[in-house]
DNA sequence: GATGAATGAGTTTTCATTCAT
DNA sequence: CATGAATGAAAACTCATTCAT
C-alpha cells in the first residue's frame, strides 16, 4: 500500500530534522516506523531513493505553502504581503525546515532533471508573479531569481540563521518588513523616492 | 607545530567542499593530508572535533571577509556597498561555501558558548555599523539580526541556492540590488519615497 | 536462535582460556566462531557486555559444579566431602578455570547488581549448608563467608597458584586434606580433640 | 638513574591497582608519571617488560611480608600465627593486591624461569617451616604446596573474594580462625581429637 | 508481501613503539 | 639522556543491504 510508503517518509522527515542526515540511519527509520528493515527497500531502492524523495515532498510543500492563495485577484503588493505570511506561517510551523533542506542539498545534489522540473513547475504562480511584475515595468530589470530573493531572500535568510525572531515581532514591524521586501523588487521609476 | 594542525584543517574543508559531510572519512583525510591516522587525533579528539573546529574557522573567515574595509571613513551607504562586494567577492572565490555551511550547521549545533562568543565577536564591526545607524534614525527600528537579513540576507540566499548568477550581472544590475539592499534597511522617513 | 548467542559465548570463552582477556580481539571471535562482526554486536552491545556474559556464565557452572548432590540425605561431613570432589572434578576439567575468572574479575568489576543476586542464588544450596551447620552449633560461629573460606579456600587456592597436584595424589592424601577442610569448620567443642 | 625506573615502577602498580591491566597504557603511565614516552623505553625494553617487572616486584614484597619475622625461636604454632597475621597486615594494606597479581598472571605466564628461582628464594623461610613441620612428623605428610593451600589458602581465597571482613572480626575470631589453619595442617598422630 | 537475522566492507579510534631533535 | 610528535597496524564498532523463511 502507498500508506506504508508515506509513514516511512513522514518518519524519516522526522528523524531528519532531529538528528540531521548525519545521524540518520536505516535501523533507526526501522525502529521508529515500526516496520522491517526488509520493507523500507519494497518501498525504496535504496537510502540515497529515500532521502531524495523526502527533498522532492520538502521543496513541493513549501512551493505550496508559499503560493497559496496567490492567484487570486489581489494587487501585486497585496499578493508578496500574502506571500511573506505563508512563508513565516509556514517557517513557524516547520521550524526544523532548514536544517533538513541543507542536508538534503548534499546529498541530492544529482537530482534527476525530471524532479527538478516538477518542482519548478510547482512554483509557477511566483515564477509568473515575478515575470508579470517585470514585463509590467513594476519591478526591476533583474533575472527572476534574483528578484525571488531581493524579495523572500531576507525571511529565508533570517530563518535560515535560526534567529526565529518573527513571531516576536509587533504587527507595526512586521509591515515594515514587508513594506522593505515589496520596495526593494520596484524599479526606480516605480519607487519615485529613491 | 601547528603548521599541522592549520595543513589538516585545510585538507579537511576541501574534502568538505567536494564531498560533502556525508562522504567525509578520517582515512580521506589521511591519504589527501599525507600524514598518519594518528597524527589525526594528536590535534582533533575525534572527528566531531575537527568539523567544529572547521566551523569555527568557516565563520570567522566569513566574518573577516564581510567587515573587511569596514571601518574606514566613508559614509554609510558606502560601507554597505562594500560589505556586499566583500560578500560577492568571498562566494565568488569560495563558491562551496555555503554547502559546507549546511553540513556544519547539522553537526555543530551544539557548539561551545564559547566558540559562539568568538564568532560574535568578528562580526563586531557589522553589529556596530548597524546599531549606529539604527540609532541615528537611519535605519528601521527593528531588531539587529533582522536588519542585517533585509540587507544581506538576498545575497546570501541567493547563493545558498547556489544560482550563481551574480557574477554574470551588469555593473548597472549589481548597483540596482545594492541600492535595493541599502534601502531596504532605511527609515521611512529617511527614504521620503516610499 | 540463541544457539548463535550461545556458540559465540562458548567459543569466546575457549579463546579467553587460551590466550587471556589480554589477547582477545572481536576479529579473533569472529574468525574461530565463524560468524561475521556484525553477528556479535546482534547479541551482545560491545565487547564489555560480552565478557560480563562470559563471567555470569563462568559462575553459574561453578556453583552448579559444586552444590551438585548436595541436598540429598548425605550427612554433613559427607556433604562437604562431595562438593570438595566436585570442585576438584570440575577444576581437573576446566583447568584453565581461574585464570579465566582472574580476567573476568578484572572487567566486571561493576557487574549488575541483578547478576550478582543471580550467582548468589545458585550457591544458596552452599550457603544453606553453612548456616544449618553453624546453627546446629556443629561450625565454629563464624561468618559464612569466612566458613566457606576455611572449608573449599585450601583447594581453591592451590588450583589459583596453578599448581594442579591434586590429579596425582594418592586416595589417602586426598582424604587427609578433605578430613582437613572438614574439621578446619568444626567448632572446638565438636572437634574434642583441639 | 635507578629512582625513575622505581617512580615508573610504582605509578604503573598503582595504575595497575586501579584500572586492571586491561585499561593500562603507556600514555597512561607517561601522563601520571610525568615523564615522556621514551623514558619509559630506557628503562624497559617493552611494556611487557615493565608489566613482569611489577610482577615480580609484587611477589617479593608478598613473600618478604608474609616470612617476616619468621625465623625466630618462637614456636612452630605461634610461627604460623604470625604469617597468618603478616598476611592479613599485607593484604589491609594494599587492598588490591589479588587484582594485580591476577592481571599479571596472565601476561606473565611465560616469565623467565630466572625470576621464578628468585621468587621461589624469597618464600624459602615458608618453604622451610613446612618442610621442616613435615620431617618432625608435626604435620601431614602432603607435598609442600598442599601443606601451604592448606595453612594459608583461606586467607587468601578470602582476600581473594574481595569479602574484606578479617578487619571487622574479634580477637576471639581471628584466633578461631588460625587455630582452624593450624590443625588443618597436622598429622592426625599431633592432633590426638580428631 | 513482510520479516529480521546475517553479512562484511568500511568507519572511527587506540596505542605500543620509534626516532629526529 | 630526555623528549614527544609521528607512525600505522590493529582494534572496536556501524550500517546499508540481502535473502531465506
Amino acid at each position: 500500500m502507498n500508506d506504508k510508503r508515506l509513514h516511512i517518509l513522514r518518519v524519516t522527515e522526522k528523524l531528519l530534522k532531529e538528528h540531521g542526515l548525519h545521524g540518520l540511519s536505516m535501523s533507526k527509520i526501522v525502529q521508529a516506523a515500526g516496520v522491517s528493515t526488509g520493507t523500507i527497500y519494497r518501498y525504496f531502492k535504496d537510502k540515497h531513493d529515500l532521502i531524495t524523495a523526502i527533498h522532492f515532498e520538502s521543496a513541493s510543500q513549501l512551493a505550496l505553502a508559499i503560493c497559496q492563495d496567490l492567484d487570486g485577484p489581489a494587487d501585486d503588493r497585496q499578493k508578496l504581503f500574502t506571500m511573506i505570511d505563508n512563508l513565516i506561517d509556514y517557517n513557524e510551523r516547520y521550524p526544523e525546515r532548514y536544517l533538513t533542506k541543507a542536508a538534503l542539498d548534499l546529498v541530492s545534489q544529482q537530482r534527476t532533471h525530471c524532479d527538478m522540473e516538477r518542482i519548478r513547475a510547482l512554483f509557477a504562480p511566483l515564477t509568473r508573479y515575478i515575470e508579470g511584475g517585470r514585463e509590467k515595468g513594476l519591478f526591476k530589470p533583474l533575472p527572476t531569481d534574483i528578484l525571488v530573493s531581493l524579495c523572500l531572500g531576507p525571511i529565508e535568510w533570517n530563518y535560515h540563521l535560526r534567529k526565529e525572531s518573527f513571531c516576536t515581532l509587533s504587527n507595526e514591524e512586521l509591515l515594515l518588513i514587508k513594506q522593505a521586501c515589496w520596495e526593494a523588487m520596484l524599479a526606480p521609476e516605480a519607487n519615485p523616492g529613491s
